[in-house]
DNA sequence: GCCGTTTTCGGCCCGACTGTTTTCAGTCG
């Protein structure tokens, strides 16, 4: 079983003992395993295989959890999870997912009116029997009718682009309030995370409720969820949840902190806190029920002797063993890259120029570039042949004679074919300056073929990185099922960089897999893949993963000058 | 189920809001 795998049996797992009221810490060790397994560097089979190594050494995995690992790996899956279900049907944990909906009032909706699935649910609410039982009201049933819609509505979490976009609109919005003091975003969007759930701001403002009237007259709101004196929950039309939160001046470093999460970060920030005999909230850092910080992060932080960290770093993954070292990786930063490595223009599916890239390039500061167009395989986007790339590169040659202080390098994106191999010759690469290999088609192949195709284009000399190399789409399509440890492996050996795609659908590699590129030794090269001159402005979104993948400016490959480029990859 | 500068048992982060409860449980983040 892939990693994926075991920790998507945990979760279940976890769902199933949350659902039959379990004590809550024993589910947590579940969910923490689940993460655990999900975030680890390398394949469970890899740490099995080596006799050196136990998986009790994993934080968060004792005895028991290490067994129920090597059961899954070896059988594919567990005795427990069989018994959970046969007490527990699937069905059931469908409705978990409806909000307003926990573990308690789940259970006892299935116990006491035998509700198996989401269908017998909306039955019971529409028949009234739902507000007979004890514990639930008219008012209950109508809010899970509620969530019932939003529970059907295909619910997906927002790109992090997307999630910009709101955000901007809704500060934007909410500083035209008088009493306004201070606002910022926090929660997932804060960290960067690649998709974002819903969006938590907080402010301090000498009155609150000019502040909650105002969110509640922002044009995309569809319903406010809750309000009190402090907090408030809104929808967008879009589906999307915002939550406001307004606190004091002297809490307002402590509220970020706490807000911005993750939850798996600050569990582990309160134990810490606890340990020295301080308690931290959303209202400051106190001793004794004395307030001793909290207007700043950098404050709460600093009780307990902890850098204030980047927020893309807090997910409860490395950062605390890293500070303890005194070893926080300096992050990498947009205004640090020199060249952008992937795009395409007119020539293919591109909606500019090859001197309008150019351009646009040279406006936004960039040192050189690479043409990157598709290779004739990919017939849907026009893909060049050797005659028409060649014509290219020649045109490319000119515009380099006129060009100052921007470098256009001749590029290609070829194709790796569904049977193995590049859809180009090798004589037509060895006159690229910088190919990207990428697979477009037979992505459903199984894992070794595609794995073989994939480890076959790393050994080509002429190509210099994977592009997408998971070719997941955020929301649309999985991954493919690709060992990326052994991608790792060759690209270390063959001297080849691997791609961190800034399209916001892909970011991919993605933060996990980009800290185990690092942990390999092999760069990463941040690109845009940009299809038009605005495109180029993408990168962003792709530096954002690399932080979060403690990546820093060493560790990606175009910060570096062109020159140094090409000695990295050996060409 | 995990874990140990409270160490093999007894903890495990903490508070706001809602609804149904007449003092609090459940859910959420």
């Amino acid at each position: 079983m892939t990693n994926a795998q075991i920790a998507a049996v945990f979760e279940e797992i976890a769902d199933l003992l949350d659902f039959q009221g379990a004590n809550a810490f024993r589910v947590r060790a579940y969910r923490n395993a689940a993460r655990t397994v999900g975030d680890l560097h390398e394949t469970i089979d890899t740490i099995l295989a080596d006799p050196n190594r136990k998986l009790t050494d994993i934080d968060g995995i004792g005895d028991d959890l290490a067994a129920k690992i090597a059961t899954l790996a070896r059988t594919g899956d567990l005795p427990m999870r069989q018994e959970l279900l046969a007490e527990v049907p699937e069905s059931v944990l469908a409705l978990l997912r409806v909000p307003g909906l926990g573990p308690k009032k789940a259970a006892a909706l299935h116990k006491q009116l035998k509700i198996n699935s989401l269908d017998e649910l909306r039955e019971a609410c529409l028949a009234h029997r739902v507000q007979e039982l004890k514990g639930f009201g008219v008012k209950t049933e109508q809010t899970i009718l509620a969530g019932l819609e939003i529970a059907g509505a295909a619910q997906e979490r927002l790109l992090w682009a997307e999630a910009d976009d709101y955000c901007q609109a809704l500060l934007t919005h909410l500083r035209a309030c008088r009493s306004l003091e201070q606002i910022a975003p926090a929660g997932s969007y804060r960290r960067g995370r690649d998709t974002v759930g819903d969006l938590d701001i907080l402010v301090v403002s000498s009155d609150a409720g000019e502040v909650m009237d105002r969110l509640g007259a922002f044009a995309g709101v569809a319903d406010v969820l809750a309000r009190g004196d402090t907090k408030m929950s809104v929808r967008l039309a879009a589906g999307f949840q915002v939550d406001l939160r307004v606190v004091p001046a002297e809490s307002f470093g402590a509220a970020l902190q706490y807000f911005t999460g993750s939850k798996q970060h600050n569990v582990v920030l309160r134990g810490r806190a606890k340990a020295r005999g301080l308690k931290i909230n959303e209202y400051g850092v106190f001793r004794d029920e004395q307030y001793i910080a909290g207007r700043t992060e950098e404050e709460v932080y600093a009780t307990l002797d902890l850098p204030c960290f980047p927020p893309e770093l807090r997910e409860a993954r490395r950062e605390f063993d890293w500070a303890e070292a005194g070893e926080l990786p300096v992050l990498v930063e947009q205004n640090q890259i020199q060249g952008d490595l992937h795009m395409h223009t007119t020539a293919t599916d591109g909606a500019a120029t090859l001197d309008e890239m150019a351009a646009a390039a040279l406006a936004r500061g960039l040192k050189y570039i690479a043409i990157t167009d598709h290779s004739k395989r990919v017939t849907m986007a026009n893909g060049l042949d050797a005659t028409k790339l060649r014509r290219q590169w020649a045109e490319i040659d000119k515009l380099n004679e006129r060009l100052k202080g921007l470098v256009v390098l001749k590029g290609v994106e070829v194709d790796i074919l569904e049977k193995g191999g590049l859809d180009l010759d090798d004589d037509v690469l060895a006159d690229a300056d910088w190919v990207v290999a990428s697979v477009h088609y037979g992505q459903n192949q199984p894992r070794e073929q595609i794995t073989k195709r994939i480890l076959d284009a790393i050994a080509n000399p002429h190509v210099s990185a994977i592009a997408h190399p998971t070719g997941r789409l955020l929301n649309r399509r999985k991954p493919y099922d690709v060992d990326l440890d052994a991608v790792f492996q060759a690209a270390r050996t063959h001297r080849k960089l691997l791609e961190l795609n800034s399209h916001p659908q892909r970011l991919d590699l993605d933060d996990v897999a980009c800290a185990a590129a690092k942990q390999h030794g092999v760069p990463i090269v941040i690109s845009t893949d940009a299809h038009s001159v605005d495109g180029l402005d993408k990168l962003r979104y792709g530096i954002l993963q690399a932080r979060r993948a403690g990546l820093t400016k060493a560790d990606v490959a175009n910060t570096r000058p062109w020159a140094e480029m090409r000695k990295l990859i050996g060409q």
